[in-house]
DNA sequence: ATCTCACTGTTCGTTTTTCAACATTTTGGA
DNA sequence: TCCAAAATGTTGAAAAACGAACAGTGAGAT
């Protein structure tokens, strides 16, 4: 049994409604009513999904992080036991994540709203990479946790920027720069498939 | 008793999927499969309101030209016994219209689609000028029906020129040239209001 | 000429969304 | 403090849209 389109549809109206309501105004101050007005829907269909606008909320969370995660993991699809090293910037797909969502971002990154997503994102962002590195650890000296939230955090530290700057590159830009940099940190050699690839005009 | 919304967007559905189809292919091969598929909606809420894809169309065209008449006519409203001597650029919302509507204003243009609509459009414009100047006939020697299709025609050139150079022009810049063409054309000061408001840049 | 496959037009029973209405609670200004 | 307006949460019946299925049609390939 195929699921119903009805249902999908009547809950991404709700979250457009909101993340353009969150552009405006304060969470708090967000009634139900006023969602459903923009999004020209039923009051008794929000409440048919959902009990609270914390509750859309959350599921709209849910959405960003499933996404983040499918977004991360999409080279592998293709490549199975894929080598992190070998990534080119063409198989990244985080940032085109990110740009999806890029009015959700915004709005997280320039307002005290959702204070724990940060840290939520982070941790998700961490445990992606951790898998990775277990499967491949080159230095036995270096922890795996500590250099997975290392990683981490370097990531997030560039969608930040991408994100206060006005998304002024486009995805493709920062995978180039993300390798640029990766390459440029360990010149072994590690991430040789960038090579050519690195433009950012 | 309210219309219910749900029939307002399916159909509003099914008409942007068929302008988006009509962008990319020939009317004649779009099939209401690929219509309904594009405007995620059931095949059988296709049937529900339209025997055919030419249907639908129609109703498209119908929308195009209610809200070109009614957006003609806007300056009337709060204004009534307006002259039309006396319009200002920024109660002219014809151009707006066209805007609201440039994706298939594009397409009318730019292909063999719809060979009487052009003719139609003309006729409409002639039918909402004629109506106004049946009140103010300044010269008994020019003919109303002559007057009014001339006008109606020079109207649709300035609609046609602007959409071919891909809408270079916003709105209220189109609604500018319209005014200061009328005024050179008629320097007796008919349409002194427009002074002041005449920029194109 | 036959076969295949996509599109057509329609049906069925089910689910979702709709509007209108209601009592209640919350909010903000006088 | 009081009062009016707005928001809340819920109900019931009606309508729309749903998925799935079906036989029929037509075009293109074999």
């Amino acid at each position: 049994m195929k699921k119903d389109r009805r249902i999908d549809k009547s809950k991404n109206a709700l979250k457009d409604a909101l993340i353009l309501l969150m552009e405006e105004k304060e969470f708090k101050s967000i009634t139900i009513t006023e969602i459903v007005h923009l999004a020209n829907l039923n009051r008794g269909t929000f409440y048919k999904h959902y009990p609270t606008q914390e509750e859309l909320l959350n599921e709209l969370i849910e959405d960003v992080l499933s996404d983040l995660v499918s977004s991360y993991r999409d080279p592998y699809i293709t490549v199975p036991n894929f080598d992190v090293g070998k990534l080119s910037s063409s198989s990244v797909k985080i940032f085109d994540h990110v740009e999806r969502y890029s009015r959700f971002y915004t709005i997280i990154v320039n307002s005290n709203v959702l204070p724990g997503f940060q840290n939520r994102i982070c941790q998700v962002l961490k445990e992606l990479i951790q898998s990775d590195l277990i499967k491949l650890m080159p230095n036995p000296e270096i922890d795996c946790s500590l250099l997975s939230s290392y990683n981490a955090y370097a990531l997030f530290g560039l969608i930040i920027e991408w994100v206060n700057g006005g998304f002024i590159f486009t995805p493709h830009q920062m995978a180039d720069q993300l390798i640029s940099i990766i390459s440029y940190q360990s010149p072994k050699g590690t991430a040789e498939t960038a090579k050519g690839t690195n433009s950012t005009g």
